[in-house]
DNA sequence: TGTTAATGTTTGGCATACCTAACTAAATCA
DNA sequence: TGATTTAGTTAGGTATGCCAAACATTAACA
């Protein structure tokens, strides 16, 4: 039973703004919407009936608008994937946060959900792996900023990384 | 001059299947852009007009096509972010090859040239940081087939990393 | 060289998703 | 409560990019 309807971006994209309206002001309107989607209010309208249409939020004209469960679920799953791009984006390649967003926008309807799932592992696994965590960021940093990595540098670097994990295993 | 007209999805990906062509089978054929976008022959004639008219591609009714100068351009740009995006999906977070080309050909559209050249430093600095390397992504694979990581292989892993490093300045 | 097959084009139509402008409902305030 | 402002809707129009089917051209081969 689990439909799998492949929907726009932009319909995602409503979805996403949906709940973040609802979670920040209550309430989803229509002006806010055309607002935060950079269009006119009219052409929100027409959007809004395809969502009604298609059980994904409740409205009628004049009416408050909310998600439906099916909404909800869909919009959740977009914004996970958005947090986990931006996140990656920002914390690991090193993207200004304003950009991080716009980008992890437009990526977040290009990756499907095991994907994601792996992005997720992936930053997981920096945060926690003793070879990589904070400083080897920094050290990535430190890495594109250079023409040709130190390999004194490196075992510096090491030595840290060892000491430090040492220190975490008898702390 | 540096005309920065950004195009449409659509487009990129006519280009970059055109660039594929040209260099597979010497010229691109309708019917072969037609096949590798997946849309019907008809549907390609339209796109060929738009190219041309956007001085993209070199194009005459029943004529060969080939890319300008600035088409190619774009072409290679677009190639260019594709294999770094697959390379990633597919080494660092082990998409199966044929599903990280699928994601690359979307997420491509989605990443501007900065963004992609920091995930290009990234895998190099990936392949080269002595604390990361093909052993550390093994430890990543691990990583996620196991629901803790267990802090003795650690132990083990990062003094693994240390031989290895040294013998690496020793060699 | 004439016929046939393959390839390319044209036409008309459709869906999405936007716009502007006119209109309607609802909310606000005097 | 009535007038005005704000918000939401409707209607007609545009651009993109696809389809199917009829048509035109080119290539293949007999």
């Amino acid at each position: 039973m689990n439909k799998k309807i492949d929907f726009s971006e932009s319909l995602e994209d409503y979805l996403e703004i949906i709940l973040n309206l609802q979670n920040t002001h209550k309430v989803a309107r229509s002006k806010d919407i055309a607002e935060k989607m950079g269009i006119q209010r009219g052409s929100v309208t027409g959007m809004l009936k395809n969502l009604a249409k298609k059980g994904l939020i409740n409205y009628e004209p004049y009416g408050f608008i909310t998600l439906t469960r099916e909404g909800k679920k869909i919009a959740q799953e977009i914004e996970r994937r958005h947090k986990i791009i931006k996140d990656f984006l920002f914390r690991v390649l090193q993207i200004k946060s304003e950009k991080a967003d716009a980008i992890a926008c437009r990526m977040e309807h290009a990756m499907d959900r095991p994907t994601v799932n792996m992005l997720v592992k992936f930053t997981d696994f920096i945060d926690n792996c003793p070879r990589a965590g904070a400083d080897w960021i920094e050290a990535f940093v430190n890495f594109c900023s250079t023409e040709k990595p130190d390999r004194k540098k490196c075992k510096n670097c090491l030595e840290q990384c060892m000491t430090h994990y040492n220190s975490l295993l008898s702390g």
